[in-house]
DNA sequence: GCAATAAAAGACACCGGTGTCAAAAAGAAA
DNA sequence: TTTCTTTTTGACACCGGTGTCTTTTATTGC
């Protein structure tokens, strides 16, 4: 006979209703929860009618105390970019739907000397599951080291590739770039601006790179000139449209780091008189609602960032996913280039 | 004497490490946690002592368990602009900083049927604390009595009262729309057009009726083939550029309620070659990053979602925050209209 | 048909807090 | 000093699951 259990009252049923019910022991019940092997099949069909008949729903609180971890995914962040922010957490969240993980959403300061303590405070309260981190502070090396030695385990978002493959989701970047540069120069442009990404951001040194390596291979050349720094914000492609633009010989294209310093750039380019895209082709970098809003409407670069949002969760939790084989994943995933309005062909 | 607790190993301190510490009870430590009353002031002092040399941080999927209630706070949400979403996200962030709250994310699906099961199978599942809920959801008082039903604090964001004041904050949308279009009037236009959010949008009838008492109260006529309807995505503000603009006589000025609709409408204007903003004016609402980076810069109305996550974040949890009197805290927030370089002067 | 062995199910402590109520200590009155 | 209150503190069960080890049941071999 099966420990006794007090009878339910008009609250949700716990573990204990259900071994009444099924007039079997509690750890039974668990047992069925998880899956466990080891069950003859009529016992597992008493608990599930039981289960069934009092719409029994374990509690993960009491799943979480007794496992010492919180059935919760963190996504740390500072990025400024809304869109990707969202898709991403997307991706993550219809990854994870049927599963009894969150997501739980925790910026951080990107400028704060504290992230170390915050970050770990917060994995002191919480005791997340997993934690993700989105670029640009899935970069520090600090902050994974941190994760590792609070046993959290955890995946970075990158344009390169960070960590090993099962803490890792990369773009490739550099190669997406490098064959948006070559298309224009298939099109004709021999001289073309370069509108850089802040400095000590890695997604900034890999469109870098993918720019020269086109550059390079068609042999061409880039004055300092023809390059200017930018922060990633709009006010920055504004200067920097400044920079390349307000002078007598001007290039003929700029590829710009994302879209926001794109759209900065046209600004400037339109203030100065410009005639886009005839007199000025311009290439971004985002896929940023905005890239599809302007006009002329921008040709720029999709980051798959949905779709990395559900790797990351597949490379979080493969066991509890079904139809996921975590050490099948990959661990790169195809950047596109978005062809719209805002490149013209030289004659 | 006090019970005995296991000494501490290496892992985390619990409670049961700081009583032996202290030489007292668990209980009285977690009287000291929740700064109950009746305590002398050395246990305190002792006890607190004891906790800062041994780092203690309570855990909070036990207390969790005790309380039956996470310390979550769900955000339910449909809404298409991920702006907003973020903003929206950052400031309930930063009020419950410092506090054990977590925020997590629930998108629902929109169209889908099933959501009342979706979001009780998420209220069974993680037991929150409370939620909120955003435009255009807020508006479903199916799901404000579901919550209500499951013993779940909520707080309703819209464009509008949509509940008693204790769960709900709110925008004053209608003023805002009224005096923007007042504007629109005061700068000589007298022909201005009109573009609709969706069908069934509270936020999209508030605007509207914003927009109707500014033209009623000028005595301005509006003919119905001024108003066009929409769905607040850019593509249907394109179409509602065709159906305004693309004949003989067309308005001077035109309103859309949001953002993306209104830079649809810029998109048709400059392929039918109209001068922006000489020969139309257009004003926007939202105040999405867009808005600063069209050309020419678009007027538009601000939304003070940031600090409505505040409010909503203080309205539902005022006892753990603060100098926060849930009583004294205000229903409405003050929408501001954004001048930019959208709208021209008639002479 | 019975002992030896393997597999299934159960008993019970435990995770780390909180609520309840009884015991102890402090303060007041005699 | 002793007794009666009033506070303050502690013992213990409980929240609802899981891990470990023991007991029971089923299977196999002879």
């Amino acid at each position: 006979m099966p420990a006794i259990s007090k009878p339910s009252d008009n609250s949700k049923p716990t573990i204990n209703d259900v071994a009444a019910r099924a007039g079997v022991s509690k750890k039974t019940v668990s047992r069925v929860i998880n899956g466990s092997p080891g069950l003859r099949g009529p016992m597992r069909e008493k608990v599930q009618a039981a289960i069934a008949e009092l719409g029994f729903v374990p509690n993960p609180q009491a799943r979480a105390l007794a496992l010492r971890r919180n059935f919760l995914i963190v996504l740390f962040h500072d990025n400024p970019n809304a869109q990707t922010v969202l898709n991403f957490q997307n991706g993550v969240l219809q990854a994870i739907k049927n599963t009894d993980f969150a997501l739980v959403v925790r910026p951080v300061e990107r400028t704060s000397e504290g992230i170390l303590e915050d970050v770990q405070d917060f994995l002191e309260r919480q005791r997340p599951w997993g934690a993700m981190l989105l670029p640009p502070i899935s970069e520090r090396d600090d902050l994974a080291k941190l994760l590792r030695d609070n046993g959290v385990r955890y995946v970075r978002i990158g344009s390169a590739i960070l960590d090993t493959p099962e803490h890792c989701v990369a773009s490739n970047d550099q190669q997406v770039v490098e064959f948006a540069v070559k298309q224009l120069i298939a099109r004709g442009h021999r001289d073309i601006g370069f509108v850089r990404g802040p400095e000590g951001f890695r997604s900034a040194e890999e469109r870098e790179a993918g720019f020269l390596s086109a550059i390079r291979d068609a042999k061409l050349a880039l004055s300092p000139e023809r390059r200017a720094g930018g922060n990633y914000r709009f006010e920055s492609g504004v200067m920097a449209g400044q920079q390349l633009l307000d002078r007598p010989d001007r290039p003929t294209a700029i590829f710009a780091s994302n879209d926001e310093m794109a759209a900065g750039v046209m600004h400037t380019a339109r203030a100065l008189g410009i005639n886009l895209p005839d007199e000025l082709s311009i290439i971004g970098f985002d896929d940023s609602p905005t890239a599809s809003h302007l006009w002329p409407p921008l040709t720029t670069v999709r980051w798959p960032i949905y779709a990395m949002g559900q790797l990351a969760a597949q490379k979080l939790l493969p066991e509890f996913l079904p139809n996921v084989d975590g050490k099948k994943l990959p661990v790169t995933l195809e950047s596109t280039l978005i062809e719209r309005a805002s490149v013209s062909t030289i004659a």
